[in-house]
RNA sequence: CGGGGCGUAGCGCAGCCCGGUUAGCGCGCCUGCUUCGGGAGCAGGAGGUCGGAGGUUCAAAUCCUCUCGCCCCGACCA
C-alpha cells in the first residue's frame, strides 16, 4: 500500500495495473488469466448491478439463470458463431472419474443453451415477446489478459430476448444500448457514443451489432457495452418458431445484450489519475470517508465523537459513509490511502472543525477544499455527490471533445493517430478489405458508425473511394 | 504462438556473473514510549524447506539439465 504509483505518462498500462492491485479491486489468482475481484471491486460491481437491474426491470425483463455448462454440440449450430468462438472455448472432458460421452463446453456466451430452452417455451405469438435477462460469468480463453479488460472468466449481464417481428427486435436492440448509455453517463460518468458495428466487428451470429464507446485516459477507445440484433439466426439455428395470429408458422426474432466487469476497467481509466482512482459518486463504495484528527486524549474523544453521530445523520441521509478512527494511522497516510482508493468526498474533523461546528472537505475530483457548517452537511450531501458526479462528466467529456478529430487525409490520419491519438472521425469506403488494411498499417480499428452524426459525401481516407459518412477510427482495448 | 521479464519472509527487492560462516535490505506485522491538520520517530522482537525435480561438488539461492508457474509487450477478443 505505501508504494508509490507509476505516473500515468511514464507508463499508461503500468499505472493501470498498479492502481487496480493497490486500491484494492482485485488481485491475481492462482489460474492464469483470472483474477480475484475484491471485496471493494465487488462492492464497486455490485452498486453497478443494482442500477442495472433496476433499468432492466424498468423497462420489463425478468431476471432467470441458465447453466454454465452447455453440450458441445449447441455450439455448432449456428455457423457463425462456432467460427467466432471455437479459438477461444474452455471444454469439460471428463467428470465423475469418467470420460463424458459428449463433452461441455465453459459457456463464454449463453445464446445457444438458451435458444435450446426458448424452442421449448415458445409456441404462439401470445408468448412473446420473452424479455430475460441474466447475471452469470463466463469464460473465454484469451491469448493475452488484463485485470477487468480482459480475464478469462468474467462477470456480466447478458439479457436474450424473443420477439415476433423484426421492429419490434430493432427497438430492442436499440433500447438496450440506449439504457446503456444512460447508465454509463448518469453513474459511471463516462461519456458515450453510440454507434452501429462494422461486419468486421460485429457478434458472431449477428445481424447487427450496436455498441458503446468510451475513450479513455491513454485516449485509446474501450468498447463499453454491446446490443445485437440477432434477426432470425439462432431462431432457424435451433428451430425456434411460433403461430401467429394469422395462423401461420414464423420464425422467431431476437436480440441479445450484455455489459461486463469490465466496465470497472473504463471507470479506472476514464477519471483516474496519479494518485490513484477517482470513482463516481452514484457508484462508489464509500461515497464520503470521515476522518477525525486529534493530538491528545480529550482531543481524540471531542472528535470521533463528533464523527460517530455525523456518520450516523450521513447514513440517515443515505450517504455510503465510513468512518476511519484507525487510531495506529496519520491522518496524511489516510489521505492518501482514500485518495488513492478513489472516495469522492473526504471529510476532515479536528478539534479546530468541531469547535467551529463544521467540517473541511476535500473532493477527490478537483482537490477542492470546503468547509461547511457540521449541522447543513448531511442535508447537503447529496448535492455535493452530484456535483462531484458533474465535474467527472464534464472532465471526461472535454477530454474525448479535445481528442477527438475530423480527418480527411491519410497522412493526417497516421500522424493524429500516433500522437495524441483519440477518436478519429474519417470517410471510409464501406468494405472489410479497406478497414482491415487501415487495421494492419496504423493498428486503429473501426469504432463505430455513430447514430447521431448526419450523412456527409466525401471520399475514403484510405482507398479515396466514395464515402456517405464519417465512422469512428481508433486504437482500442 | 512470437518477443521480453520474473519466481528468495505477508508485499517489494538485493545476493547468483566469480559456489564457502548463523541468506540480507526496505515496507508491513508484534511490544513499548513519544507522535497525530498531507504517507511519523526511536528501541526491541517474530517471520525463510531461496518455484519444483534431478545432477556436479567436501560444500549449491549461486554452476548444469529438465520442469512448473506467473507477469509484461504484440497477433485474437467484451
Amino acid at each position: 500500500m505505501a508504494e508509490k504509483l507509476t505516473k500515468q505518462s511514464v507508463d499508461y498500462p503500468r499505472w493501470y495495473q498498479e492502481v487496480v492491485l493497490q486500491a484494492g479491486l482485485a488481485d491475481y489468482a492462482p489460474v492464469k488469466g483470472c483474477m480475484i475481484i475484491k471485496p471493494y471491486g465487488y462492492t464497486l460491481w455490485e452498486n453497478m448491478q443494482r442500477e442495472l437491474d433496476r433499468m432492466f426491470k424498468e423497462t420489463g425483463h425478468v431476471n432467470a439463470y441458465f447453466p454454465l455448462l452447455i453440450p458441445e454440440s449447441f455450439m455448432k449450430k449456428e455457423a457463425e458463431h462456432v467460427e467466432g468462438f471455437s479459438p477461444e472455448l474452455a471444454v469439460v472432458t471428463h467428470a465423475g472419474g469418467k470420460q463424458l460421452e459428449e463433452p461441455y463446453v465453459i459457456r463464454p456466451t449463453s445464446e445457444t443453451i438458451i435458444w435450446d430452452t426458448y424452442r421449448k417455451w415458445i409456441q404462439s405469438y401470445r408468448d412473446l415477446p420473452l424479455l430475460i435477462n441474466q447475471w452469470a460469468n463466463v469464460m473465454r480463453w484469451e491469448m493475452r489478459t488484463r485485470l477487468f479488460l480482459r480475464t478469462t472468466e468474467f462477470l456480466w449481464q447478458e439479457g436474450h430476448t424473443a420477439h415476433a417481428t423484426a421492429e419490434e427486435a430493432q427497438d430492442e436492440t436499440l433500447r438496450m444500448l440506449e439504457i446503456y448509455r444512460r447508465f454509463a453517463e448518469d453513474y459511471m460518468a463516462v461519456p458515450v457514443i453510440t454507434g452501429l458495428k462494422s461486419e468486421r466487428e460485429k457478434f458472431a451470429g449477428a445481424v447487427s451489432t450496436y455498441s458503446i464507446e468510451a475513450l479513455m485516459g491513454d485516449r485509446k477507445a474501450l468498447q463499453a457495452g454491446t446490443s445485437h440484433n440477432l434477426g432470425q439466426n439462432f431462431a432457424k439455428a435451433f428451430d425456434v418458431t411460433f403461430l401467429n395470429a394469422e395462423g401461420e408458422r414464423e420464425h422467431v426474432w431476437a436480440t441479445s445484450w450484455g455489459v461486463s466487469t469490465r466496465l470497472i476497467g473504463a471507470i479506472v481509466m476514464a477519471h483516474g489519475d496519479d494518485d490513484g482512482l477517482i470513482l463516481p459518486p452514484r457508484l462508489a463504495p464509500i461515497q464520503m470517508v470521515v476522518v477525525p484528527i486529534y493530538r491528545s486524549d480529550e482531543e481524540q474523544e471531542t472528535t470521533v465523537s463528533a464523527a460517530r453521530a455525523l456518520v450516523e445523520q450521513l447514513i440517515r441521509a443515505g450517504v455510503r459513509v465510513h468512518l476511519d478512527d484507525r487510531d495506529q494511522l496519520r491522518p496524511g497516510w489516510k489521505y492518501a490511502e482514500w485518495e488513492l482508493k478513489g472516495v469522492p468526498i473526504r471529510v476532515e474533523l479536528g478539534p479546530r472543525d468541531v469547535a467551529n461546528a463544521s467540517a473541511r472537505l476535500a473532493f477527490r475530483v478537483d482537490r477542492e477544499k470546503r468547509d461547511v457548517p457540521l449541522a447543513e452537511l448531511p442535508a447537503l450531501a447529496q448535492e455535493l455527490l452530484d456535483e462531484t458526479h458533474r465535474k467527472l462528466f464534464d472532465r471526461a467529456l472535454k477530454f474525448r471533445e479535445e481528442n477527438t478529430f475530423r480527418v480527411d487525409s491519410w497522412e493526417e490520419f497516421q500522424e493524429r493517430l500516433d500522437e495524441p491519438g483519440g477518436f478519429l472521425y474519417a470517410h471510409w469506403d464501406g468494405t472489410s478489405e479497406t478497414e482491415e488494411a487501415i487495421q494492419n498499417a496504423t493498428r486503429a480499428t473501426i469504432r463505430c458508425i455513430p447514430l447521431d452524426d448526419d450523412l456527409e459525401d466525401g471520399v475514403c481516407v484510405y482507398s479515396g473511394k466514395p464515402s456517405r459518412r464519417r465512422v469512428i477510427f481508433a486504437k482500442a482495448y
